[in-house]
DNA sequence: CTTGGCACTCAGAGGAGAAGAGTGCCAGAT
DNA sequence: ATCTGGCACTCTTCTCCTCTGAGTGCCAAG
């Protein structure tokens, strides 16, 4: 159906639309690219591409652009990921290298990714819900208030205020604390719900009230609000990228964390690269972006997500790979941290 | 040298040029304002007022447009601050309240405060400088380390990982923690090098390595990295407010932390409104835009600064009065909780 | 000090024309 | 069958022009 000429013409089109911004005309692309035939022919190509969808013009004297599907067709059959120089490679491990805390591989990867792909850079929060449970604290940091401190094997701590209502003796939290750690230790989030289901019958009467409410704040903080936190980076690469009139939508869109999260998307292949083009996004306002994102984690097992937004016509084997180095590297931080 | 009238025609000239977005010419002035003059004698005025570099014209043939020195009077002397209405105030009240941590009292402030003056809103997270110690907790994780969690009475929650290098025993640690507790309980953060100089003397020899260790991690984490966390939100605002050119430039500068800090600035007046016009920024890409930021803080005692930035072209009034009863109600938040 | 009148300036809108890029199609060459 | 050169055609875009109107500055009179 398209002879290997015309994929050849499709991967040329899309490689300087991408490079030049402007739309790429019959006679530009011999001169540039050696296809061994004359505008004429590419001409002909060009009609059929036309006709298939795969590329438009913006009116009627002008070059071709390639639409959302030829884009498709080019990630999937006609590029292949661009590995990042080893300067590059040096660069990304020593910055992240010399993050000290999990905020701080975060923030540090954001900025990364942002000043690698030149891109706005979304990266998500290590779940929780993938985690497990490495140390239970309990703390009394008044009279009648508590703090709970929960530290996942993904190095996220999460903390939450208790008010007990009542005075609480030291015995009692101690007691509750050992009971915690010796029921979760090591324990899936996903699984604290069973394991603690029976719980207020575990400790002396006198103690029920405490433990009911200590459980209570901790599925609530733990399981239910399982709120993802997300956080971007490179804002400023989108002025850059003259998306004009729907800029406004789009950096509306980037505020919404609901928005965000079904962005990275739930991956279908969990740790492979997923991209979505202009309209394959979930979202009116980034009808002219794409999104090139994949799934992060300590050793193979991912347990959030990462990437960049960008418009349609960006540069996709070069920003692939500058996305899955990065996950790959933040993988290993965390899995060595 | 500038008389009442002069003063009012300035007013009215920043209050057309900020709902109209148009320069705004004499006979214009005269029609919605009425000044009882003709527009010949505004037109004296405005020579006088354009001599003086309160008004400029972007071309000989246009409107006066108020120039930052213009604002600036506007601001020192020809407005009040416009307090909210109750609904407004219930509104704040309300979405506050509801908050249930630090970081949701700072993120909905955040989002708040855009939404109120429609511009981008930057809130520092309160300060650990100027906090104290509420509580410190030591707890072994796994072996060769602990937790170092600090908590302050702003409600921040400070941690770090700490890596021993030898087994430590627990009776070290409750010891540890037990000293801890009662030299920092209440003490000013800038007070604690001070409070713990003597700390590895105080401890029986065998435990001294890990009093070494975990001070130093502690004065660190508490003192000199005092990085000061800020967010902003409602970026997509700054789109509405065509800075065309310099959007890109604003973009990067609100990525900078140490921009936004420098932005929302080192207060004259602690606790008072500043408002920073135009040129008056510290910074080169923010030319066009002002800051009006006051401190906040629980009870009277300023921990942290928030604020919104927008073209230079904003409505004061509004903006501050916005600003101010924001500050008010986190304060009040912050204090109760 | 204020006012009406008047000449002057200049940005911006609108239109006409020329230039140029790129296309589609056709007939001939390979 | 496929490729190629030629050619007419279509639009956008750039430039140049004029015209309009808002707004000014100045002046002489009230």
């Amino acid at each position: 159906m398209l002879d290997d000429r015309k994929l050849a013409v499709l991967r040329a089109i899309v490689e300087d639309y991408v490079s030049t911004h402007e739309p790429v005309g019959s006679k530009t692309l011999v001169d540039r690219h050696n296809l061994g035939v004359s505008p004429a022919t590419i001409r002909n190509d060009m009609a059929v591409l036309e006709e298939q969808g795969y590329i438009a013009q913006p009116h009627t004297s002008a070059g071709r652009v390639p639409t959302d599907k030829g884009y498709r067709l080019f990630v999937d059959r006609l590029s292949t990921i661009k590995p990042l120089s080893a300067a590059e490679r040096r660069a990304i491990e020593t910055f992240l290298a010399n993050a000290y805390d999990l905020d701080d591989v975060v923030s540090r990867t954001v900025r990364l990714l942002a000043q690698l792909t030149r891109q706005v850079a979304v990266v998500q929060y290590p779940s929780l819900t993938r985690s497990s449970v490495r140390h239970v604290e309990l703390v009394p940091i008044a009279a009648q208030r508590l703090l709970l401190v929960v530290i996942t094997n993904t190095g996220r701590v999460e903390q939450r205020a208790i008010e007990t209502h009542e005075d609480v003796s030291d015995e009692a939290i101690a007691h509750l604390r050992a009971l915690l750690n010796a029921r979760l230790d090591g324990c899936w989030l996903t699984d604290v719900p069973d394991a603690l289901a029976d719980l207020p019958e575990q400790v002396p009467v006198g103690e029920r009230p405490l433990a009911a409410t200590v459980l209570s704040v901790l599925l609530e903080s733990l399981v239910e609000k399982h709120e993802e936190k997300i956080i971007i980076g490179g804002a400023a690469n989108l002025a850059r990228a003259d998306l004009s009139q729907s800029l406004r939508d789009v950096l509306e869109a980037l505020e919404e964390q609901v928005v965000l999260m079904r962005l990275l998307g739930e991956a279908e292949n969990p740790s492979g690269l997923t991209v979505r083009i202009g309209t394959e996004n979930p979202h009116e306002g980034l009808r002219t972006t794409s999104v090139v994102a994949t799934g992060y984690g300590a050793g193979d097992q991912a347990v959030a997500r990462l990437g960049v937004l960008g418009p349609t016509r960006m540069d996709y084997p070069g920003t692939m790979g500058a996305v899955r180095a990065v996950a790959r590297y933040v993988g290993q931080i965390l899995a060595g941290s």
